[in-house]
DNA sequence: AAGACCCTCAACCGCCTGGAA
DNA sequence: CTTCCAGGCGGTTGAGGGTCT
């Protein structure tokens, strides 16, 4: 048996929200305050799923979002961002002021999508393959796979957990996507660095202050250099800063 | 004029996570 | 430690409007 269902479907709305069930949402939350979303449906007389609720208010109600087009320079900011962090919308928004993660998902998957897709060249993406696959093969074959571990997930992450053998960098070249991030090269070498004693045979676990390791974890996944400066303009961080514990 | 096709975006769905019990 | 639950997330759907043929 599966999870149990956020609520009750029968005898609820669907689809598209009318202007008085809007009213009734708004004026319940003016009025109590955001959250207890599976309670507030009843409490404010609405026959809505909580989720459902919740959804409405977050993504079109809330006088906090800004609705509208997409500026030239948020364009760049959610391209740039998509380049570092992949679909994790929610991440993207949260450097977008008043922006909601729906509406840049939204706007990637009719738009941006496209318009990157066009700009990758089959070129570009064999040149990539390559040289992943390069220093993917100077890799111990036993613990290549064990290199995927990079944690990505980088909502609510509080740790950091970074591959081992990345201290040993001899055999990434500079240029090196993937694996061999610049970013993990730099992280991984700060660990050595301060913790030289580190057994190689397990993932290093690296704590940091929470506002940052969304970052280790954002940047774990990236080639560019270029992308790190962003990021350390971004967040007024250097990798340098780092404290272990 | 009308049907087919395309695009946008609000809404839904299932899964995951963190915290409370 | 385990279970349960609320909230949050990303993927997907589909209604409705616009454009094309």
């Amino acid at each position: 048996m599966g999870r149990a269902p956020c609520c009750a479907k029968e005898g609820l709305n669907r689809g598209a929200w009318t202007a008085a069930e809007d009213k009734l949402l708004i004026d319940h939350i003016n009025k109590h305050g955001e959250g207890r979303w599976r309670s507030l449906p009843e409490e404010a007389g609405l026959k809505r799923c909580g989720k459902s609720c919740r959804l409405r208010w977050l993504n079109y109600l809330s006088p906090d979002i800004k609705r509208g087009n997409i500026t030239p320079e948020e364009e760049d900011l959610i391209i740039r961002l998509h380049k570092l962090l992949g679909n994790r919308w929610s991440l993207i928004a949260g450097r977008l002021p008043r922006r909601t993660d729906n509406e840049i998902k939204n706007y990637w998957n009719s738009i941006l999508g496209k318009k990157a897709m066009g700009e990758h060249t089959e070129n570009n993406n064999k040149n990539k393959r390559a040289s992943f696959k390069q220093s993917f093969e100077k890799l111990p074959e036993t613990k290549a796979t064990e290199l995927k571990a990079v944690r990505t997930k980088a909502t609510r992450c509080t740790k950091v957990f970074i591959t081992p053998y990345l201290h040993n960098t001899e055999h990434l070249d500079q240029n090196t996507s993937i694996l061999g991030t610049s970013f993990d090269r730099r992280m991984a070498n700060h660990v050595v660095a301060n913790h030289g004693n580190a057994s190689v045979d397990e993932s290093l676990s690296v704590t940091s202050w929470e506002d940052h390791t969304e970052s280790f974890a954002m940047a774990a996944g990236n080639q560019m250099e270029e992308d790190i400066e962003f990021w350390e303009m971004l967040n007024d961080w250097t990798a340098d800063d780092c404290h272990f514990s």
